[in-house]
DNA sequence: GCCGTTTTCGGCCCGACTGTTTTCAGTCG
């Protein structure tokens, strides 16, 4: 369910768009471009605001705040719907197209009244754009086997997909001769959710050598790009892998601006500006003279700007730069922190280790607790009765400590449509800690999904309410619910809501972590372990935590053994 | 169209690569 602001985001950018295609100027394009940016990432939903409300936005002035007031008003935009009835739709999606942007869109449509991907196939095939100012034979083969890779989408993948194959492609190319540093950078280094594309950054005094590598690698199904200084390939999956190569001396200011985004980027270099500054992937130069003042590092970049480094997961230009000014940026949380895992499976149910093998597991990260949670009996296919939970509790208790970590007991509940869970208090009692899931019934209306979701909460034996939104990341959208409710019940429940770091799940999204810390949420980074490999993807829930800007204190498995026990007893 | 450690007017982020050009526009990140 799209906040307002969202809402309002979109048609701005479909503005900026249009602007664009219809040949408006490039400053007048990225105007609403910032503004979509801003309403976006503004907190409180802009829902009922009037044109003064919104002039207090950033990057909101007069004529923005009066376009936008009139379509939260009327739901509809004067200006943009003139455009919409001069262009339609599928030119847009033209522009979608890679290699094809509004300048060529609106040739295109202007000469050969093409308006859409489909179109612009058949004026090809029939041989319409030979002639055309700008379009020669290479440009029709690349816009040919651009609709192709549209079609069948480049769509993006979750991070459990990009991480190893950027991590596989970076060891490749450090173990090339003269490859001095190399490190992924972009939306990857930022843990966001999916991934469009691996950005690759590397230094090296052989540039040729290692791009002759990169094209070389296993992986690669075709060549986009091929330069000296950059070079693009697309794999096997579809993803494009991006190489780019600098000077050893520049990795700084390389690696700074590679990892974005690219809104984060803009700010920055604006604030180069105002210190008559200028920055660009080969340093901080002074504007005047151009005289290289730092590149070296990341932290030397950011300090000549006045700004102390801030960690890549909250380069979002969602605050962190006015964070960075106030010297009020939070002490993420890292993975170091963590003493243990709250959410995890053995064989008993559907994972697939014993429970000694997932100890010995967990004991082998370190970890101080560690929690076993299968499923509860109203997943019926999982065929948990009271008794095999029961016998578990006794060899999990004849295990505890032999390994390391303090073995709690633990399972994981259902949640039903009407928020019940599969057992009575004085058996749920029995357990050292209750996670609680939906896994079904995703459809409820907002009210009931909202009653459900408070209702489990407010259970005195739950703890943990497991993957909130319930969401697949590319499969199933998250549930639709009163989130501000749930966090407000939560809160006052003393219920941690889960970051489940399945790289497919990856819930609660950041987006919401934000908006729950404020009302007192504490959370859950938990693996959902299935197996031995699982417990390492804890580090994508730790990246998501931190996109969510927790701290430790706000991840009750960082704490001491006390001091969660005493949480998961919820004042009982 | 927005904004202000240079400004209420005059600027707006920067560089690489491709393809179509004979010096550069368009696109992308």
């Amino acid at each position: 369910m799209a906040r307002t602001n969202d809402d309002v985001a979109a048609v701005l950018e479909e503005y900026a768009d249009l602007l664009a295609i219809t040949g408006h100027e490039d400053f007048k394009i990225r105007v609403y471009q910032k503004a979509a940016r801003s309403i976006g990432a503004y907190p409180d939903d802009i829902a009922g605001y009037d044109a003064a409300a919104l002039r207090r936005i950033p990057n909101v002035g007069e004529s923005i705040a009066a376009k936008v007031a009139e379509y939260l008003r009327s739901g509809t935009m004067a200006k943009l719907e003139e455009l919409r009835g001069r262009i339609p739709a599928g030119v847009r999606a033209l522009t979608h197209i890679p290699a094809l942007g509004p300048k060529r869109a609106m040739v295109l449509h202007e000469r050969l009244g093409v308006d859409s991907p489909a179109s612009l196939e058949s004026a090809i095939a029939a041989g319409a754009l030979r002639g055309l100012p700008g379009f020669g034979p290479k440009t029709e083969e690349n816009l040919l086997h651009g609709i192709a890779l549209l079609r069948d989408s480049g769509q993006r993948v979750h991070l459990g997909v990009a991480m190893p194959l950027a991590e596989d492609i970076v060891a490749a190319l450090e173990a090339v001769r003269g490859c001095r540093r190399c490190g992924y950078a972009g939306s990857l280094r930022r843990m966001k959710d999916t991934i469009g594309d691996i950005d690759v950054l590397a230094t090296s005094d052989r540039p040729r050598v290692l791009m002759d590598a990169f094209v070389g690698l296993s992986q690669v199904t075709e060549v986009i790009v091929r330069g000296d200084k950059k070079t693009s390939l697309r794999t096997g999956q579809g993803l494009q892998v991006d190489l780019r190569v600098v000077p050893p001396d520049a990795w700084g200011a390389a690696v700074q601006y590679f990892t974005g985004s690219k809104a984060h980027n803009i700010r920055t270099r604006e604030i180069a500006q105002h210190h008559k500054l200028k920055l660009s992937e080969y340093g901080l130069f002074d504007a005047v003279t151009e005289e290289k003042i730092v590149s070296r590092t990341e932290e030397e970049v950011y300090q000549r700007l006045g700004l102390p480094w801030i960690p890549p997961t909250l380069r979002e230009d969602t605050g962190e730069i006015e964070a960075a000014l106030a010297g009020a940026l939070p002490d993420l949380v890292t993975e170091a922190d963590v003493r243990g895992d709250l959410h995890t499976h053995t064989d008993l149910t559907d994972g697939h280790a014993s429970l000694e093998d997932m100890v010995a597991a967990a004991a082998a990260r370190g970890y101080a607790y560690y929690a076993v949670t299968d499923h509860g009996p109203n997943l019926y296919m999982q065929q948990m009765t009271l008794g095999k939970a029961v016998a578990q509790r006794e060899r999990l208790r004849e295990l505890d400590g032999a390994y390391g970590p303090r073995l709690l007991h633990g399972i994981e509940l259902n949640i039903d449509p009407d928020g019940e869970v599969d057992w009575p208090p004085d058996v749920l009692a029995g357990f050292d800690v209750c996670v609680a899931s939906v896994h079904s019934h995703f459809d409820l209306p907002r009210d009931r999904m909202t009653g459900r979701l408070v209702r489990a909460a407010k259970n005195p034996h739950v703890s943990i309410i497991g993957h909130p939104s319930a969401r697949l990341i590319g499969r199933r959208p998250p549930i639709d619910a009163d989130w501000d409710e749930v966090f407000r019940a939560c809160a006052r429940s003393g219920t941690a809501l889960e970051i489940n770091a399945f790289p497919d799940r990856l819930d609660l999204a950041a987006e919401l972590i934000r908006r729950a810390r404020p009302y007192g949420v504490k959370f859950a980074v938990d693996s959902d372990s299935h197996a031995v490999g699982h417990l390492a993807n804890l580090r994508y829930g730790i990246g998501t935590a931190q996109r969510g800007w927790l701290t430790a204190d706000d991840v009750i498995n960082t704490w001491p053994l006390d001091r969660l026990t005493a949480f998961l007893r919820k004042n009982r």
